[in-house]
Parts: structure tokens; sequence; C-alpha cells
DNA sequence: CGGTTAATGGATATATATATCCTTTAATCG
DNA sequence: CGATTAAAGGATATATATATCCATTAACCG
């Protein structure tokens, strides 16, 4: 699991959770603690594949297009880092064709079962899970006023 | 699935399907078409884990210590790079306690899912499955005669 | 023995992922 | 409009994974 990925959900939880208003680079790396400029870089993917949007100028910043329910960890993924699918011998055996050996067959096999372990969770589920502890919780906004109805204590 | 993995993988099903000798690095290297010397690293790895054992000086070379029938694709994974498991929060935050908050618990959730998914699928399978493609076929054996038994040919 | 072979261990080089920085573009506001 | 804010885009630096290289150790063989 690469920092990338890392990074790029926590974004994402977050701005799911402080829906809102939009939130800059800035506040969203303090808030999540990540640095500012590679998260740049991260959410200008996320804005690439309509994930986030971002707005410019005063009071711009990003906010997530998609409903939290509908939007799957696997979607995030492949936003940053596409899952690599095999899909021709890595060695480029041609008696292979377009079939792969087994032991590639068997590779991408668990490629898929990884891709359909990344697409059954949501983001949504993830916030609301009860008897569970929310996400990023206590981490606080900071450079602004706390907003109502944002996670700042301990909740088991 | 990085490129160490596929080495590690190239090399035990190699082993597996020729267990009549041993094979030196070199040989396995110029077989299965990757860096001698990064190999050798590998193997370094795959002997500490036991799943190879090593043999020094003339006739010396690698062998599987291990049925192929038992041996899982995870254990080679782990041998060369571990599956990271999420056993703390990745931002220090001592609110969470013992707990993972929901994201990184979802998170550590897949991982588990993709721990069984490789654990699900042992060496000796991919070399035995009908109607499939033999692992590795169409590579031979260079700098030595040709082994009986050894896949030479095109199987469908 | 000494010579040859090959794994073992560790140092070094290269490529890629991670992270930083700076310029340009676009939006708000007075 | 000009000043300010912040995303968008691209160039540069750093860290890690990948790959190479060399010296050492151990086994076989004559």
């Amino acid at each position: 699991m690469s920092n990338t990925v890392e990074y790029a959900l926590r974004a994402v939880v977050w701005l799911a959770d402080h829906p809102e208003e939009s939130h800059t680079s800035t506040s969203i790396a303090e808030a999540t603690q990540m640095p500012r400029s590679y998260l740049s870089k991260i959410l200008k993917s996320l804005s690439h594949a309509g994930l986030v949007a971002g707005q410019r100028g005063v009071h711009g910043g990003f906010t997530l297009t998609r409903n939290p329910d509908q939007l799957s960890i696997l979607e995030v993924v492949n936003a940053v880092e596409p899952v690599q699918r095999i899909r021709a011998c890595p060695l480029g055996l041609e008696a292979h064709g377009k079939n792969l050996c087994n032991l590639h067959r068997t590779l991408d096999d668990v490629m898929l079962e990884i891709e359909k372990a990344f697409a059954n969770h949501t983001i949504g589920q993830m916030l609301k899970s009860p008897n569970r502890v929310k996400p990023l919780c206590g981490l606080t906004v900071k450079g602004r006023k706390a907003i109502a109805g944002q996670s700042t204590g301990i909740r088991r």
C-alpha cells in the first residue's frame, strides 16, 4: 500500500467528512498531516479523474464531486495509482499468444481479487460504521475556526 | 505487484518445475530471463526464509526445500517483500489507542484479503492445472544440456 | 593441499517514487 | 482595472527500490 494511496484516501475522507465548504490543498495538508506540495499533485490526479473539483482564487479549494456512499476505495486508488492487471506475458513469450501462462494467469487472478477488495468498500461506509473509530478523528483544522459538526474529540 | 515478487516467483516456479538437480543463480537467471545479480539477492532472501537451500562449490546451486503443493504464493511474497499489515495508526494518533480508525481498519481488512488471495494459490497448482498454459513455457535452459521432462514446447 | 566453482555478504551505481519548488492561469474582491 | 488568492502545470531535488559489482567463504575435485 503506497504512500500516495494513503495520502489520496486521507484527503478524500477528509473532504467527505467536511462537505460544508471547499478546502485548499494547504488546509487539507495541515489537517491530515501530509506534505502540502505532494498533496497538491495528488489532488491534481483526483481532479483529473473527476473525483474532486478544484476552484481557483479566493474562497477556492477542493470539494468532492461524488456521493461518498457511491465512491469506492478502488476508484480513489485507480485515480492515483491504477491497479496493474496483467494483460500480456511480462516475458514477452510469443508462444503464449493471448493466453497467459499459469503463473501470470494466477497473479492476474490475485490482482482481480485485490480490485474486488478495494471495490467492496466505500468512503461513506468508513464514515458511518457504528462501534468503530471515526476516520482521522483527533485531527483538527488549523488556521481557521472549527467547523460545526466536525470531529474534535475521541469517539470509541 | 513489484518486480522483486515477480522475479522470486519465476525462480521458485522454475525450481519446482525442474527438481531433478540443483540450479545455479546464473542458470536460473538465464532460463527465466532476469538480472543475474539481482536474482542472487532474491535467492538469498528465499534461502533465509527457508524456502530454498543454497549449496556452494562445484555442482552447487539452489533447490526447493518445500513441496510445491504445500508452498503458497504468500510464503514466497513474504520471504522477499512481506505484506504490510497496518498494526498502528500511520498518523500516530494516540486517541485511537490500539484500535485503528475506520480508514486504516478498512485498509488493513483489504490487506488481509490480499494475504488470503496470495495464500489461496500454491506453486504446485500452477504447474498442474490442466487446460491452462504451463508456467514459463517456451523458456529453455542455456549452457547445459536439456533435461528430460522439461518444458520445451508449446502446450495449450 | 591448491585450483575451481558457486553461494554469501556487503558496497556501489542506476532508476523510479516521493517530495519540493517555481511559474502560469484563473477566480474573487475592492 | 490592479491586488490577492489558490489551483494547474512543469522543473528540480531527495529517498527508496532496483540493479550491478567485488571480496569473502565454503564446497568439490584432482
